[in-house]
DNA sequence: GCAAGATAGTTCAACTCTGAACCATCGACG
DNA sequence: CGTCGATGGTTCAGAGTTGAACTATCTTGC
């Protein structure tokens, strides 16, 4: 591998994406479990179930959707259930299947912990930088996320 | 909280912001795993102290840096303590604390695999943008970092 | 100097994640 | 149709993380 590196100031905006990425998680994760005993993980699975028409979603395309291994989705949607958040369905067009779908309780703790969240992502993060600002990183976010995922493993 | 909610083409951004995040993380730590068996935090730690002038770093500074728990590092020295990648040795300023310091073996290791970190981040990330798009990028997340650095928690 | 609280780091038990092994079902091909 | 590889999901054992409890040392203020 011939090594392309990055100069000073690639370095260095290489390390702001870093940090700011654990950072912003790390701050959202705390507010939304503080205000809510609720992870930023279960609050992604209640966003992802909650767009989608039957509030449903087979297992491994949630696990795809959440960049998550299927074991891990299969505890997290174990615990989830047993917390009243979610309920497991069969598929009935492929007898292997399982939906995750969320419950009303899961609607409802969403709708709760919404706010907090939106309110979180504005404070640490938009407010930091103008509109044009977010967007174009938002644009150059998704090529970034498109070709990844593209390419599969 | 009065919400303040994000328009479509905000709510877009911050998706494409979460996933790019993820898929990248992602993608950084396999590519290294399964060329030198080394997991992204591991890399940052021995970054992280290469790049002091001695070698080394407080334990909580290095937590603090890598935002991690302090037992979470404490573990995660541990560990590299084990295969030979760091060394601890007592602080004599301060008889509570410890530093953590790379060995020479921790820098052959580092040396050996920043060529295929450094390939990745030019390949998923800045391959996908202008050069000036990323600074931009930087230099925004770089205030996204500070604010969250500043307040503590 | 010395008590009281703060700080550094580790340890513990509980919880979560990982990747491989596993079972069931599906789909394609002969 | 029946076999065989692929796919969906769970389970298992081992590894990693969490936050609270703990020990030792430092610092401040009297």
């Amino acid at each position: 591998m011939t090594p392309r590196w990055l100069d000073d100031a690639e370095q260095a905006a290489w390390r702001h994406f870093l940090d700011a990425q654990i950072r912003l998680n790390d701050r959202l994760d705390r507010e939304l479990r503080a205000a809510h005993d609720l992870g930023l993980d279960d609050y992604e699975v209640l966003v992802h179930l909650s767009e989608q028409p039957d509030l449903r979603l087979r297992m491994s395309d949630l696990a795809d959707r959440l960049v998550h291994s299927r074991s891990r989705l299969t505890y997290r949607v174990d615990r989830m259930v047993q917390t009243g958040y979610l309920t497991r369905e069969q598929c009935p067009d492929d007898k292997r299947g399982t939906f995750a779908v969320i419950t009303p309780l899961g609607l409802e703790l969403l709708a709760t912990a919404a706010p907090t969240h939106v309110d979180g992502v504005r404070r640490h993060l938009t407010d930091q930088m103008s509109r044009d600002e977010f967007l174009q990183l938002g644009a150059v976010l998704g090529r970034v996320a498109e070709q990844l995922r593209s390419e599969g493993d």
